[in-house]
DNA sequence: TCCCTTTCGTAACAGCCTGTAACAGACGGG
DNA sequence: CCCGTCTGTTACAGGCTGTTACGAAAGGGA
């Protein structure tokens, strides 16, 4: 078994060197890019098998830079982000990121989740995965994203509004990542002058339909005083 | 400058070979394929500049050989399909056609959209142009898919609701093809069972928002016994 | 511990969207 | 021209969605 390449893509001098080092001790061969212009000459002198990429990266894009890794290259893409970024985090799920961590983060959580998105890679090259990633399943609950559909625990299809769909679709998108009413609001395209309590309200109507004691939240919990998270670890997998 | 190569892909011997004869006959090499593993073998033996695909292809789907070709490859694919088809030519676009020609057809405007996808090919790959093509404009409107805007003449924006911008996009997709009901139905996720007038309302409804005599549409025409059709060219670019 | 402030949950409401049903007009064929 | 079929249009009912208002819950400070 080789070992595997990683690419770390940082513009912050220091956090760049921490997590090249930590990387490397953990076993990997690991290269360092500060920008575009510097991922793309990574890329050009050898094999890269996984980035990891921070979504701020100065003046450029990170989630631009990953739509377009992901248009160019099956290599797993990492998206490192602060917990109070806004919503290109989320954006950056849409175009091509295979997973998330938060800053600040646990650099043993960090080592875990490239392994298993190593793994996982192993198996199935990222294109595949992201093609057939349309099945989340979460807390006993399963979204199929080609059909629509939501099924519960017990094995009933529940009809979910349109807006209670999308609402699902962004916290699935963000296992474990308390997202603020902004960032949710965002993600759905809405009004950015409305009253801020629309979000509540179709959280309520959510939980209504999935949660077992709508007043007493286990899935989709409240973080006061900044959203709300997906208090689950979610499961994608071929439809 | 190279002479293009193309590859015809049809099930039906008599249609393969008129159409192969006529491209070379207008100076291109030309490739013929009955089935996707033929098409692979084809692939494999050397370069392909275009591909001819016919939707209804015995046992397989053109639609699907279409959206699996996207995905490995960056040459652009005009689907073939006849008039009465089933909806499958619209999920083609979807998936990845560039064009498409409605059998049946004058074989001098199967050359002319040969000539003039190959021509857009040299100037942008397939994958780019189709990552930039959120935005159609057609009759003097303007519909900006990034930002699911619709610009009148006279550079209004004009609002539509979520089901009148759908039915706006299908017939985008499909310029002067007439639909069937059916068809747009399909194409929308429509309920099958539904009374039938659904379309004929909602067509009703964008007309009202576009026309400028919605009594007598310019755009969206009637076809008396088939459906509906765009009858406009449509122009995509970048947003 | 108590009180005050902030935050969140929720019910009611209004407005918009969407498809159905019904009817009338348009169209095409005999 | 007449008849049957097709299409346009209007009214309606039901669902969805965000706003508003109020009360409950949570947290922090005295």
């Amino acid at each position: 078994m080789t070992i595997a390449r990683l690419l770390v893509v940082d513009d912050d001098v220091e956090m760049r060197e921490m997590l090249t080092e930590y990387l490397r001790a953990s076993g990997f061969f690991v290269n360092a890019a500060a920008t575009g212009a510097e991922i793309d000459a990574a890329l050009a002198a050898g094999r890269i098998d996984l980035i990891l990429l921070d979504v701020m990266l100065g003046d450029e894009s990170g989630v631009e830079i990953c739509a377009s890794l992901r248009a160019d290259h099956d290599m797993p893409i990492i998206l490192v982000s602060a917990l109070s970024a806004d919503h290109q985090r989320m954006a950056g799920y849409e175009v091509g990121a295979d997973d998330y961590i938060a800053k600040p983060f646990n650099p043993d959580l960090l080592l875990a989740r490239v392994r298993a998105v190593l793994k996982r890679a192993r198996r199935t090259p990222s294109l595949v995965y992201r093609r057939a990633s349309d099945r989340f399943e979460f807390a006993g609950w399963t979204y199929d994203g080609k059909r629509d559909e939501v099924t519960s625990p017990a094995g009933f299809q529940v009809a979910l509004s349109r807006r209670e769909t999308e609402l699902l679709k962004v916290m699935l998108a963000n296992p474990r990542i308390p997202l603020t009413r902004e960032e949710i609001a965002a993600a759905l395209g809405a009004e950015e002058e409305g009253s801020g309590r629309a979000i509540d309200v179709l959280m309520g109507r959510l939980r209504g339909k999935i949660e077992r004691d709508p007043k007493a939240p286990a899935i989709l919990k409240t973080v006061r005083g900044t959203g709300y998270v997906l208090a689950s670890d979610v499961e994608r997998g071929a439809a």
